[in-house]
RNA sequence: GCCCGGGUGGCGAAAUCGGCAGACGCAAAGGACUUAAAAUCCUUUUCGCCGCAAGGCGAGUGCGGGUUCAAGUCCCGCCCCGGGCACCA
C-alpha cells in the first residue's frame, strides 16, 4: 500500500454531492437502476445501482460518510483523497493510465518536445494551458506562473479540435449554454488561409495565417513574432537582437492586454504573392508565436491592431474593402480601420466581389498557384501532461541511448512509484533521486537506460474514471466494452462550472480517443450536464490558498451530516452560486428535529380524531407529494421542495391534536419517504422507528392522490382595474356570470364599482376575476 | 471589446405558462412553559401614511419608456454587479 497525504473536502463538494445524491436516491425510489459514482465532482444517472448489486446500502456510498467514501474510492481504484494531484494511488489504475499512454504513443498521439511551459513555483511543477487562470496557477490563485523551457510530454488534443468543436452542437440541448460557449471559445476555431510571402533575395518563404485573405491587397507589412525562427536570421545587429530579447522578456512579464505595441524593422523585404510588390518585414511584440504561423500580414486599413501598429511606425495604410453602399475611404485621412466585411476593391481581378466570395476564390487561387491554401486554425493547444511531482501515474517511458524513447512493454506494466521518496516540493521530479527506479535496461536492446521521471497530470485520472467505475476490478482491460455499451453515455453528469474547460474538455477528448481505439461506441461521455453553483465565501470561491474554506467535518460534528446537506440544498437553487452564511443552518437543524418529534410522537397513534383535521392534513400531504415529485421530475429546485416539506410540517403541527390513527400513520410514512433523498440518516432512523426493516430506499416513492390533494373551495382573487380588492370563495368551475355576481356583492369591491360603468370583465376560470370599470 | 449569468424586504430566497409579490427559512420583537436558562410551542414582522383599535389608503421587484384588463415575468433603451474569453491575425 502506498502512502498518501490527506486532503480535505470543502462545502463546494458537499453541495455537489448533496445534489447528485438526492437525485440518485429519488431515482432509486422511483425504481430506476442507478449507477452513481461519486468521483471528481461527478455522478452518473440514471443507471444500474452498483451499490445494491454489490450488496451494499446506497447510504454507504454517500458523501455523508466521508471516511467510508474514501475507502470506497480506494477499492475502486479512484481518488483516495480529494486533492487532484494525489488522485491515483492504485496500481491497477496506474496500469491502465499507462496502457492508454502507450497506445497513444504508438499512434503518435503522445509526443515529447521542448517548449515554453507554464511553471507554478508553488506547486513546483508545470501546468497545462487549461490549468492557468488569470496568469496564475488554478490551485494557487495568487501565484503567477512563470515560463520555463522544458522537455515535456504532450497529448495531441489538437487532432480532435474540430470534432470537439462540432460535437458541441449536439451537446447544446443537454449542456448548459455557458459551458458550451466557454468550450467553443477555448477551442477557438478560425477559418482562413495560409499564404506564403517570398523573402527578397532568398529562397525562404514566410507563411502567414489570415482570416481575411480578401484584404491581402491592403497588406503593407509582414510582422513576425519575436520568437519566430526567421528572426535570428533577419536580425543581425547586436543592438537589434537585444531589442528582440527585451520584447520577449517584457511580454512574459506583463499583462498582454496592456502591452504597448512595439516593433522593429528588419531592413528586409518580402514579395507580395498577389501583386508582386515590395513589403517591409517587421518584428512586432503583439504577434504570438503560439498562434497560427507566428507571422502575420499587416492590413492596417482593416484591422484595429495593425492600424495602431502601422500608424505608430509610419507604415502606409491602404484600404481595399469598402462598406456596402459606402466609400472606399482614403489611407491618409483614415481615423479608424474598417474591420467589417464588405466589397473588395482595388484588388485586381477580385475587385467588386463580396468579401465572403473573395475569400473563397483568393484562397483557391493561392492554392492553384502553389503559394497557399485555405486553412483552419485552433486556439487550443496540445495537452501538456508531464508533472514534476511524486503523486501521479509514472509516465511509462524508458530513454535508451540507442533506441530513444521506448515505451514500457505491456507485460511490465504498471510502473509503480517507488516508496520512501523524499519529497521536497520544489524543483525537479522527486523520482529522479531514486536510482533503483531510474536505472533500467532498455526493453528493446538491453542497453543501460533511464526511466522518465515525471508523472502524469492527474486530470488524466479524472478523464476516464467513470468508465473504470463501471468495471473496477477488471485486470485484463481498462474495462469491458460490453458493460460500457450498456451504461454509456452518462445520462446525467453533475459538477462544478470550474471544470468547464478543464475536466470537461479532457474527458471529451479521452472518450474520442477510446472510441478510436474501439473500446467504446459512444462519441461523448455525457449527454446531459448540470453545473451547480459555486459555494462562495466573502464573494469568492472557497480555496485553500485564500484560507476561506469551511470544513464540513466541523459542521457535521456540531449538527450532523443531514443538517449540513440540507443546508446546502435549501440556501439557493442548485445552479446558483451561494454565499456561505452559517446563520440559517439552525433552521435546518430545527426542521429535522420537528420532523423527528412529529413522526416519533405519532407513529403509533390510535383513535378516530377529528375528521376535519385529518382531511386537512392529508390534503396538505398529497399537495406536498405533488410538489416535491414535480421538482424532482423537472427542475431540481430542492430549495422549494424542502420549503414545501416545511409547510407541510407547519400544517401538521396545526392539525396534530385532531389526527386519526390511520391518517397519522400515512402521513408519518410518506413524510419520511419524502425526506429520504435530502436527509438520509434521519429518514432511515424514522423508517426503522416506524417498524420497517431494511433501507428506506428500497421502498417506492409515494404517489399523490389527486382527489385528496384537491382543495374544497376555490379562493379567487377579485381585482378592480387590476388592483386586488377582495376574494370570492366558491366551488371550482363556477361559471363567469355567477363569479361576477359574487364579486360585485363583496363589500370591499362595491366602493370601487358603484357609480361607474363596467366596461369589461376578465375571468380566468378558478384563478382570477378582474372588473374593468370606467 | 465579445459571450454568458444576475439585480425582489434587515438577510438567504419564492412566485414553474402574463393572473393575489415576498411562500419557506434566518435574524428581530412579543408571549406561553420553566425557580432560572437552554430547548420547545404560539404570535408579529415589505415600506409609508391614517387610526385607540379592528382596519383602511397609497407605494413597491435596479432606472426610463412601451404592450396588456393585468408585467418581477414580454418588448425597446439605459445603469449596476458577477463570471468566462480576449493583441487569436
Amino acid at each position: 500500500m502506498l502512502p498518501y497525504p490527506s486532503g480535505k473536502l470543502h462545502m463546494g463538494h458537499v453541495r455537489n454531492y448533496a445534489i447528485g445524491d438526492a437525485l440518485a436516491r429519488y431515482m432509486w425510489m422511483r425504481g430506476y437502476n442507478v449507477l452513481h459514482p461519486m468521483g471528481w465532482d461527478a455522478f452518473g444517472l440514471p443507471a444500474e445501482n452498483a451499490a445494491l448489486k454489490a450488496g451494499r446500502e446506497p447510504r454507504e456510498w454517500t458523501l455523508s460518510n466521508i471516511a467510508h467514501m474514501k475507502a470506497q474510492m480506494q477499492r475502486l481504484g479512484f481518488a483516495i483523497d480529494w486533492n487532484r494531484e494525489i488522485a491515483t494511488c492504485d496500481p491497477e489504475y496506474y496500469r491502465w493510465n499507462q496502457w492508454f499512454f502507450v497506445k497513444m504513443f504508438e499512434r503518435g498521439l503522445a509526443y515529447r518536445k521542448e517548449a515554453l511551459l507554464n511553471w507554478c513555483p508553488e506547486c513546483g511543477t508545470v501546468l497545462a494551458n487549461e490549468q492557468v487562470v488569470n496568469g496564475c496557477c488554478w490551485r494557487h490563485e495568487t501565484t503567477p506562473v512563470e515560463q520555463r523551457a522544458m522537455q515535456q510530454w504532450f497529448l495531441k488534443i489538437t487532432n480532435y479540435a474540430g470534432e470537439l468543436l462540432d460535437a458541441l452542437n449536439d451537446l447544446e440541448t443537454g449542456w448548459p449554454e455557458r459551458v458550451v460557449a466557454m468550450q467553443r471559445n477555448w477551442i477557438g476555431r478560425s477559418d482562413g488561409a495560409e499564404v506564403d510571402f517570398r523573402l527578397e533575395n532568398s529562397n525562404e518563404k514566410i507563411r502567414v495565417f489570415t482570416t481575411r485573405i480578401d484584404t491581402i491587397y491592403g497588406a503593407t507589412a509582414l510582422i513576425l513574432a519575436p520568437e519566430h525562427p526567421l528572426v535570428a536570421q533577419l536580425v543581425t545587429g547586436d543592438e537589434e537582437r537585444l531589442k528582440i530579447k527585451e520584447m520577449i522578456d517584457a511580454a512574459a512579464r506583463q499583462d498582454p492586454g496592456n502591452l504597448e505595441k512595439v516593433g522593429l524593422f528588419t531592413g528586409r523585404y518580402a514579395t507580395h504573392p498577389f501583386h508582386g510588390g515590395k513589403i517591409p518585414i517587421w518584428v512586432g511584440n503583439f504577434v504570438l508565436i503560439g498562434y497560427g504561423t507566428g507571422a502575420i500580414m499587416a492590413v492596417p486599413a482593416h484591422d484595429q491592431r495593425d492600424f495602431e501598429f502601422c500608424r505608430a511606425h509610419d507604415i502606409p495604410i491602404v484600404p481595399v474593402i469598402r462598406p456596402v453602399d459606402g466609400d472606399l475611404g482614403h489611407g491618409e485621412t483614415m481615423k479608424e480601420p474598417f474591420v467589417e466585411y464588405g466589397v473588395v476593391e482595388a484588388s485586381g481581378q477580385w475587385s467588386g466581389l463580396p468579401s465572403a466570395e473573395a475569400r473563397r476564390k483568393m484562397a483557391a487561387f493561392a492554392d492553384a498557384n502553389g503559394f497557399g491554401e485555405a486553412s483552419t486554425t485552433y486556439r487550443i493547444k496540445d495537452w501538456g501532461i508531464s508533472r514534476q511531482r511524486y503523486w501521479g501515474t509514472p509516465i511509462p517511458i524508458i530513454y535508451c541511448p540507442q533506441c530513444g524513447a521506448v515505451p514500457v512493454p505491456e507485460k511490465n506494466l504498471p510502473v509503480l512509484l517507488p516508496p520512501n521518496v523524499k519529497i521536497t516540493g520544489k524543483g525537479r521530479s522527486p523520482l529522479e533521486s531514486v536510482p533503483d527506479f531510474m536505472n533500467v535496461p532498455c526493453p528493446r536492446c538491453g542497453t543501460a537506460a533511464k526511466r522518465e521521471s515525471d508523472t502524469m497530470d492527474t486530470f488524466i485520472d479524472s478523464s476516464w474514471y467513470f468508465y473504470r467505475y463501471c468495471d473496477p476490478h477488471n485486470d485484463s482491460a481498462p474495462f469491458d466494452s460490453q458493460i460500457i455499451a450498456h451504461w454509456f453515455p452518462i445520462d446525467q453528469y453533475i459538477g462544478g462550472i470550474t471544470h468547464a474547460i478543464l475536466h470537461l474538455i479532457y474527458s471529451r477528448f479521452w472518450t474520442k480517443v477510446m472510441r478510436d481505439l474501439n473500446l467504446v461506441a459512444n462519441n461523448e461521455p455525457a449527454k446531459n450536464l448540470f453545473t451547480q453553483g459555486m459555494v462562495l465565501m466573502g464573494g469568492s470561491a472557497m480555496s485553500k490558498s485564500k484560507g476561506n474554506v469551511v470544513d464540513p467535518d466541523e459542521m457535521v460534528e456540531k449538527y450532523g451530516a443531514d443538517t449540513c446537506r440540507l443546508y446546502t440544498l435549501f440556501a439557493a437553487p442548485p445552479e446558483k452560486d451561494m454565499d456561505w452564511n452559517e446563520s440559517s443552518v439552525e433552521g435546518q437543524h430545527r426542521f429535522l428535529g420537528r420532523v423527528y418529534r412529529f413522526v416519533t410522537r405519532n407513529a403509533d397513534r390510535a383513535g378516530d380524531g377529528q375528521p376535519d383535521s385529518s382531511r386537512k392534513a392529508l390534503r396538505k400531504l398529497h399537495q406536498t407529494i405533488r410538489k416535491v415529485t414535480s421538482d424532482f421530475d423537472s427542475r431540481w429546485h430542492f430549495n422549494t421542495s424542502i420549503a414545501s416539506l416545511m409547510e407541510l410540517l407547519n400544517e401538521l403541527y396545526q392539525q396534530e391534536p385532531g389526527l386519526s390513527g390511520s391518517a397519522a400513520r400515512e402521513i408519518c410514512e410518506k413524510l419520511t419517504l419524502m425526506l429520504a433523498p435530502f436527509a438520509p440518516y434521519c429518514a432511515q432512523d424514522l423508517w426503522e422507528a416506524l417498524g420497517h426493516a431494511g433501507p428506506v430506499f428500497r421502498h417506492s416513492w409515494p404517489e399523490f392522490d389527486p382527489e385528496l390533494a384537491k382543495e374544497e373551495l376555490a379562493e379567487i382573487p377579485v381585482q378592480v382595474n387590476g388592483k386586488l380588492r377582495g376574494h370570492v370563495r366558491t366551488v371550482f368551475g363556477t361559471p363567469k356570470d355567477e363569479l361576477q355576481r359574487l364579486a360585485l356583492a363583496l363589500d370591499k369591491v362595491k366602493p370601487f364599482v358603484d357609480g361607474k360603468q363596467i366596461a369589461k370583465v376578465i375571468v380566468v376560470p378558478d384563478k382570477l376575476i378582474n372588473l374593468v370599470v370606467k
